[in-house]
DNA sequence: TCTCGATGTAATAATCGTTATTACATCTTG
DNA sequence: CAAGATGTAATAACGATTATTACATCGAGA
């Protein structure tokens, strides 16, 4: 199974605010019409975000905003903050090998170390990217556009 | 959402074959009664693993063996055997971003080299470990039983 | 203070992938 | 040919994702 693409929509999210939360009120309806997805689910993201301290969302009002410098959010604190696996594990274990079995019993101790090694470099990689490097490309790409 | 438990259950029926090749044939019934999971769904495994090349399975008298020196497989062989991402995509992207939007009809391009690299450093450590590793911790487990 | 535009959230449904299960055709060897 | 095993189709239960409607609530400005 695929990640969730709450994580690509939140970058696409954090890539909006960046653009254009100067000039405009960056709201879920916006955000509905950049990404084509629907506002509630632009709303349960913004509300993880949110919750993970790396935006803020006015009220009444309207409109999200970032709360850190951008060089500051890894894709792995919004990889996080979504919640794209099950406490944060990324491979599904078969859930009852036999006690019975020598190998089943131990197919834990075997394999969970090496399953760790992986998604340690998963979320090591994830780490090193920002959206510092989101906004740099994304006015790259932008003005590329306006050649 | 996680990666599909086809991963797990693959190196836990190599890990079988390992120990329990040379002594008993090794069955889909078997390898269900390890793993406590259906008997269609290991051999539904068993046939993505051969179509693989990674293993063979006698029809008729029955049993699965493996085709290659276990150094010689890696988890990433076994990892796109077993198909636990669409298409080698780890990530899911949301479909039909707003072509009227410069950050929509954007985003593949500023997210996409930062996707194709976490993806990279998961398959390049998955890469690193083989099916040897396996059968000597597997050993090394038993053998700590039998104290 | 009331209204308007926006957020937060519950409830429901459609869709999809996973996993379980039954059933049966087919294969190989004794 | 019989027995035991594989290959596979069909169906169902389940859970996560995503879409959608509805509405309570909030906050700023008229």
């Amino acid at each position: 199974m695929q990640i969730s693409s709450r994580f690509t929509l939140a970058i696409h999210i954090f890539a909006c605010i960046d653009t254009f939360g100067n000039e405009y009120k960056v709201t879920s309806d916006f955000l509905a019409g950049s990404t084509n997805v629907n506002p509630v689910i632009i709303r349960k993201i913004l509300g993880q975000l949110k919750a993970a301290g790396l935006i803020e969302v006015a009220r009444g009002t309207g409109g999200a905003t970032v709360t850190k410098p951008l060089d500051k959010i890894t894709f792995l604190d919004v990889y996080r903050a979504v919640e794209c696996v099950e406490n944060g594990e990324l491979f599904h274990f078969h859930e009852n090998p036999s006690t019975s079995c020598p190998v089943g019993r131990n197919i834990h101790h075997i394999l969970d170390d090496k399953i760790i090694r992986v998604q340690n470099a998963l979320e090591n990689e994830l780490a090193t990217i920002t959206l510092a490097d989101i906004k740099r490309d994304t006015e790259k790409y932008l003005s590329e556009e306006n050649k």
